[in-house]
DNA sequence: CTGTTAGCGCATTCAA
DNA sequence: TTGAATGCGCTAACAG
């Protein structure tokens, strides 16, 4: 495999020279680096990162830590979209992903710090209070989120306005004379870890509540589709005044619909479903649901700019970015009488 | 951030003692290692694996090529398992893994392989003639392969039967009595590109036909959901019969189950529908589909523990597996009378 | 505008 | 069982 000392050498220049015409730090005259260029052509020379990253102390490569849902049976597209919008930034800014799936504690991110493999880290499903976030901020590591510490307003994270969107959803309810809706939340393990939008979907969906006048049960998801329907199920055993139902995401949300398919009931003409999702999964689920607007994609894209905006030394073109709430209509709720 | 050297000056020894220490390339005694490991400790080292890399010309992570189908708007959740698995077993064998979406061609993959950043390659979506097998091939270049090629009994992959997989399903659908079946296949652009899935389930599908002497109609569909349901529909408007239909994947298989659910049709009273997809991926839909198997998060999980084999120089356990084909019941086929 | 050279942090050969 | 020294391929002073 040719290195740049064999580039070097056949356009008859300095190593440096090549190295400067590679990174443009210097100026280099036409004539040099066209035969620079030609050496390079021929011989079919890309430098090597390992050595650049040893000798910059930086790195063309950024990492993410995985969900650990991925780690269950559990897995959902939408977490597959973040991860399409972090990959495709990063790969067209010639960045590499590194992928991560071991148990993200204070030892492994130090680890991957010291490492040197990666330039930079983004976070998900953050908590409210996350330990790996003060870790990183005293570590000095370049770092974005996608989601928020309640402390997070000098970092670089994008987010979407989860209790604004739930309450959006109640008032949407509301105005179609919905009196009992439930909400079938994130496990309960999720909740008490403080996961984000866990905490502020409840939060939002009890303020709504009050400011709607709705009658609310929260139910807590348990995770996978078959359970979900089941406590779905219970619910409405025990309050058969319940019209309408918003689930926090589309797994749990596709085990009410084939519950409701299964007995033989219709959405929306006998419940009305909202869920938390992402629009092309919103839309393509049978039937499609109307959704609190989850833009995953979009939120993956703005994270990995963020962080490699920092890393170019660039100024960062937004950061705290908590997008507002939305609610997209794929006709599944509509209007009772009575309530 | 601690080096090498630090940790050898603290421990009182010599830089390569820590290195073999480390490696266990060289046998050291239990006194000094307990104080290297000690100064290890002390200072939170952790080996720089750009040095490493650099110095042994091997590192620990492997790269993945991302599908295309990654960079439209249609992801798939089957998509995400391959991943899981083919992460999972990097983690947890110490490695990186590298995500790229770029294309996929000649020069991207000299490209990587030169860098030095990745140790091994992973391709997914093989064509049955594969310009980028030739040329891993060529380059000597550690890979493992998720489908085949037409010319890979020496190389190491992993992929499933599917020419068997869509027999198996016309045996069963002529079980039930069923004469006229429609299949989606994957569009025509990745059929013409020679897509391993997208040939070989054609294929099976001709021969299962003469097989079971059921009446075909092949409709190739387009990706995305609508456009498949909007297939069908007019398959199913040209030829009344079809009782039954195979969908190449699950995207599509929900456009057709979306269709069929609006036009207030019952799966699978008015239509059995199979599907190309994993046990998982089809349980979860409404309805659940009976599915040809697709085992997605082991295909990743194979693949991955091939090309690491490889690389730790280990006897590679398994080479050219070709998992058998299988059927899953999810109900969503049903007997007619008369055909 | 270009050349020379000292590291970056580690593995490994050669000596002891 | 251990140490000293060389080099992996590249960047970035320093020198001209």
């Amino acid at each position: 495999m040719p290195t740049i000392v064999e580039v070097a050498e056949r356009a008859g220049v300095a190593v440096s020279t090549v190295s400067y015409a590679l990174s443009g730090k210097r100026p280099v005259s036409d004539a040099t680096r066209q035969r620079i260029q030609a050496a390079i052509d021929e011989l079919g020379y890309h430098p090597n990162v390992l050595a650049r990253g040893l000798a910059t102390k930086r790195s063309q490569a950024i990492s993410l830590f995985y969900p650990m849902a991925m780690q269950s049976r559990n897995l959902s597209t939408m977490q597959f979209e973040f991860f399409a919008g972090v990959t495709n930034v990063a790969s067209q800014n010639g960045y590499g992903l590194l992928l991560w799936t071991t148990p993200q504690d204070e030892f492994q991110i130090k680890r991957l710090v010291q490492e040197g493999m990666s330039g930079g880290l983004i976070l998900m499903e953050v908590k409210t209070q996350d330990p790996r976030v003060d870790l990183l901020r005293e570590l000095g590591f370049p770092f974005a989120l996608i989601g928020h510490t309640d402390d997070s307003a000098d970092l670089h994270y994008v987010d979407v306005d989860f209790a604004e969107g739930i309450r959006l959803a109640l008032r949407h309810l509301a105005e179609l004379g919905h009196r009992h809706v439930a909400f079938i939340n994130f496990e309960p393990i999720l909740l008490d870890a403080g996961f984000g939008p866990a905490v502020r979907l409840l939060e939002g969906f009890e303020t709504g509540l009050a400011e709607t006048g709705i009658c609310g049960y929260v139910s807590p998801g348990t995770g996978t589709a078959d359970e979900a329907a089941a406590t779905f199920q219970s619910l409405r055993s025990q309050h058969p005044d319940i019209s309408a139902v918003i689930v926090a995401n589309e797994i749990m949300a596709m085990g009410v619909s084939r519950l409701v398919y299964q007995i033989g009931l219709r959405i929306p003409d006998d419940l009305s479903v909202i869920v938390v999702a992402s629009d092309t999964t919103a839309e393509r689920l049978t039937p499609p649901l109307t959704n609190i607007v989850l833009p995953a994609e979009t939120m993956g894209r703005i994270g990995a700019e963020m962080l490699i905006d920092q890393l170019e030394g660039r100024e960062v073109r937004k950061k705290n970015v908590l997008l507002a709430a939305e609610l997209t209509d794929h006709g599944s709720t509509r209007r009772v009488e009575h309530g």
